[in-house]
DNA sequence: GTAAAGATTCGAGTGCGCTCGAACGCAAGG
DNA sequence: CCTTGCGTTCGAGCGCACTCGAATCTTTAC
């Protein structure tokens, strides 16, 4: 599908350098950014790197959306497996998919793999809520700069 | 700016057809579409035209975003200049801007041309704002559309 | 004339996703 | 030993944007 690489270059052709919470989860795009073999950190750090607040991150646990391994004082250990479910589970939520999606999600992948059909189902319901807030972003973008020309003394209408 | 180009090929290379909310207010895109002497239209009409409720207009109203004209019998008058406010208003909110804000900026509307300096600024933040959710939706739709990929049996990787 | 459909206002209620406060436990530094 | 600071659980509270229910009025159709 050719939609990956036109939606590339309209990142490419943003010139404002990344900032705010997106950048933690840029920096976890790839696989290959967290080390499998690093040693599990902590809910703050965590935190950090995925870009969710540690009050978050007990949250998601108590929704059964992460099972971080406890230590001998009963402190959160996030391995990187955690790590790349949070990052899932981030960019699953600011593309506006509900927590209650992802625990029936989260729940299908416990199922194991005869739940695959399923959860498929959902990933294309999604990539399609997706496509269409694309679309509804787009609008909102093209308005907004229709304003600021207007605002700027309109020069070509 | 080229980011508006190349998003439009990313909207061109969508092959569903266009669903849900997003339509009405897509219909309404350029000025064109509403006749600046068509008669007024009721509530419900207004509502399906920009695709809000009844309900959510009058709360609008209640908040002072527009200010429908109403009739002998006190039934609201949405003429065309309230309409293209209506739709501003809901692609303002698709892209997350807040009741808060808008009540903000249209309070500076009303406030008449001094205050464009300010609407200004407001609207480059709000680009920024979308710009930004533009790139965590693309990140979003590579990770969901990675997942169908692994669950069709991940043919290239 | 009368019933159904759709309009009005008002305040209250809902759902979502956090977010916080309180009371407490554990670890490292001086 | 003691403080400082991060960790824990629990339940309650919050902010946002609707969303609804109830009581009442108007318009339309028969």
């Amino acid at each position: 599908m050719a939609t990956e690489e036109l939606i590339g270059r309209v990142l490419a052709s943003s010139e404002e350098p990344f900032t705010s919470v997106i950048d933690a989860v840029q920096g976890l795009l790839d696989d290959s950014t967290i080390d499998a073999s690093a040693p599990p950190i902590g809910v703050a750090e965590a935190a950090k790197l995925v870009g969710l607040s540690p009050h978050t991150l007990r949250y998601y646990e108590q929704q059964g959306l992460v099972r971080p391994a406890r230590n001998a004082s009963g402190y959160r250990e996030f391995t990187a497996f955690d790590l790349r479910r949070l990052v899932f589970l981030a960019r699953m939520r600011l593309s506006g998919m509900t927590i209650h999606d992802l625990k029936r999600y989260i729940s299908l992948v416990d199922q194991g793999a005869s739940t695959i059909p399923e959860r498929r189902r959902i990933m294309f319901d999604q990539r399609d809520r997706i496509k269409r807030q694309l679309r509804e972003l787009t609008l909102a973008l093209e308005t907004t700069e229709y304003k600021i020309r207007a605002y700027d003394g309109h020069p070509e209408g």
